[in-house]
Order: structure tokens, then sequence, then C-alpha cells
DNA sequence: CGGCCTCTTGAACATTCTCAAATTCGGTGG
DNA sequence: CCACCGAATTTGAGAATGTTCAAGAGGCCG
């Protein structure tokens, strides 16, 4: 499922520099060890992986957001962590030891809020949750890379066929606007149009 | 939606001692002002409250989880909260500040699996998310208060009416034994059977 | 150029939803 | 104790949404 750089692996998540992933890439596995992370850039997928080796989705994590902090208290990583997008990630907690729980704190309020929105990526009719998924890793300019049909399918509980057709079906409709950016997958590339510029858009 | 007792409850929340709720009761409101609970008994909801006023279905706290714990940085809660079943909260954090961050680290890793648990229950199969959201709530002896078919069907996003056929489903299988617990609704009760003794059961 | 992987599209099918109507449950008041 | 009421639950039949299986198109890399 990924590609992988010619660059040893092995040594990175003990450094305490930022590193950064290829689509598609495994950043750590369930039950390894290493450091804790936040997510400077791109998009983090989490899966637990059964013990017959199923991955299933689990968790999702984007720029601010923390990354394996259990192994702090464990020692090991609960889940294992692949990259949606090129995405770069830097040693968590900075610095020193924190000043107080205060950053932990925060954190913990950010991921139950994720949650909550990943929650909801998993309800309602297909092409909201597409939708909302689109919104969720859009930034501010509204210019989104998608993951994979398949990694939105898992996310949303949906099939990647269906995903494909709500794509399309977004595209053809004015809301997402196909848009090259850099080297990445020109199916994968889109700006979100706003409602008023799509409903503009039908009214010409 | 809720019972609500003749004890005044604007009081409460500001209590440091443990307080019981009833079935459907509401436990505090987004935006309002309280303490961090962690839920002794019983299971309680989140709620994203909109602008509208619309709820969605957020998150789960049960047995040992945190609640509400944004207010120590906010002063206010983000989500509000409601009583699925019966259940007891005490405030958190107990006693004095915490001798170190990894009481809140622990807190934050155990509702990153709570997380991960809940979008599980949102994915597959309609009989497999009512079934996994029993086995979520059982006990070690496998008694199950289960919530409301509409509190359920939120949860897993089905209709209430597919909740109510599959939990029909799951009785006349063997899966889901009535029982009768304390005071609860009769239809809400159960023992989980085991794989074992239900297929023991078929061969006889 | 060829291979491989991802994405697209179609048509039949399955599951779940929707709407509507009973029925049961629990509590209340006589 | 019994009749009654409202809320929750059950059940049915048809409709809608998403799935499945299959085939082809497109893009990327060596």
């Amino acid at each position: 499922m990924g590609l992988f750089s010619t660059v040893d692996r092995k040594s990175r998540p003990f450094s305490r520099a930022s590193h950064e992933y290829a689509v598609g890439e495994p950043i750590y596995h369930a039950g390894a060890e290493g450091l804790a992370w936040r997510v400077s850039q791109g998009v983090v997928r989490l899966d637990t992986c059964s013990a017959d080796g199923n991955r299933q989705f689990a968790s999702l994590a984007i720029a601010g957001d923390i990354l394996g902090c259990e192994t702090l208290l464990f020692g090991s990583y609960t889940f294992a962590a692949s990259a949606l997008t090129r995405c770069t990630l830097s040693p968590w907690p900075e610095g020193e030891p924190p000043a107080s729980g205060d950053s932990l704190l925060l954190s913990f309020t950010q991921a139950q809020r994720r949650a909550a929105e990943l929650i909801a990526l998993r309800g309602g009719q297909a092409l909201d949750r597409v939708l909302g998924l689109a919104r969720l890793l859009a930034d501010r300019a509204g210019c989104v890379v998608l993951p994979s049909r398949q990694d939105i399918a898992d996310i949303t509980d949906l099939r990647f066929e269906t995903i494909s057709r709500i794509v399309k079906q977004l595209e053809r409709s004015g809301l997402l606007l196909p848009t090259r950016i850099d080297g990445v997958h020109a199916t994968r590339s889109f700006r979100l149009a706003t409602i008023a510029a799509v409903d503009a858009g039908l009214a010409h």
C-alpha cells in the first residue's frame, strides 16, 4: 500500500528532529516503541490492528494533533500510523518538560473535538460524509489534497466505488474544483468552492 | 426526553460530592459552567449542539471515563451531556491537585481508545454495530442495560426501527437473553450469551 | 512501451430507510 | 385493582441508498 523511501526509517523515530513522510508511508506499527509526535503538516491515519493482522480505521490526526502519546505511559504504540498525505511530524512534547499539565489538557480537549468530527464523518448521507471530510482537510484557502479513494472509504465507512462516484459528482456540481497542486495526484488535489460561488455559477 | 427529579439540579454541578442521574436526565448543557467529572457507573452521552439547537451524537462516556475536562481550560462545557442509563458521577480530579500529569495522560489514552471503539460502532453491518455496542456496555457477567432504541440509533447511525428489528433478532437468535434487572425497562435489560452458549443451544 | 495500481462506470442486488399502523410498557388517577 | 394515557417499541411493505461484481480507462514508473 505504501511508498517506501530508500532512507533507513528504523533510526528515525528516536531522533529529536522532525521527520517527513511520503503518501502512504507507514509511520509506526502497533506495539512498536518510539516517541510521541505532533503533526506539523499533512494527515495521519491511525488503525487498530487485530490479532489476525487486520487493520481497521481508528482515527485521524491532522495538523496540530498529538500522535502516539500513549508511549509516554506504556512504552509502545497502541495504534498503527501511516501518512494519508505527505506530512511532517515533530517530537512531542517540545523542548523541556512542559511547564504545566495545561499543554496536555489542551491536546486532550483538541482530541475530543477531533473524535466528535470523525464520528460525524460516519453518519448521514454519503455525499455529506465526503464533503465533510474535504472540508475538514481543506486549508483556509479551500485547497485540499484528498487521501486515496480507498482511504476516504475507510474513514467514512463507504466503498471506494461509492467515493469515486461522489467525488466525480462533487466535481460536476462545481463544489470540488480540480486544481493541480505541486506534485500531487491529479485526481486528489482540489479547491473547495463556497456554496455561494456554486449557486452563482448555476444561476449564470 | 428525560425524567426530572424534584431536586433542584442547578446547585448540583458545583458541589464536590458525587451525583446520581436518572435515565434520560440532562447532566449539563454545552456552554454551561461546571466541574469536570469521572463516570463511576452508567453511561453518559455527549452531543454537539449546533447554533440552531440541533443535537448530534458526539461521544460516549462509560465507567472510568472523564467528562467535561475542557472546563478546566475554557471554563465552560464544549458538549452537552445526558444520562443514557442511571449513572453516578464524581468530581475530577479527585482530591488535591494530581501528583503528576500521568493521571491526565492515562485519561487521554483511555479516551483515545474509547473514540476508536465508537468509530467501530459506526461501521459495518447493522447487526454487528448493535452487538458491538451491547458488548461495550456489558459488565463482566454479560449483563447489559441498553439505552433506548433511539439512543442506540443515534450512536450507531441507524434508525430506531432498524435497531428494534435487530434487537428482536438478537433475542430470537439467543444472543441477547431478556433479563429483568432491578427497576429497568423490560425491553432494555439483557444478558449477553457467549457465542459458545448460543451454538450449544442451537445444537440441542 | 509495458506493467501495475488507482480510478471510473454500469447494472443487478442487498441492506437499510421511510412511512404508517399496531402493540406493549409504565405510570396515573379513579 | 382496573381503566386510561402517552411514550416507546414492534412490525409490515415499498422506496431509496449504497454495495457488489465486472470491465475498462487513466496515470505513474521503470
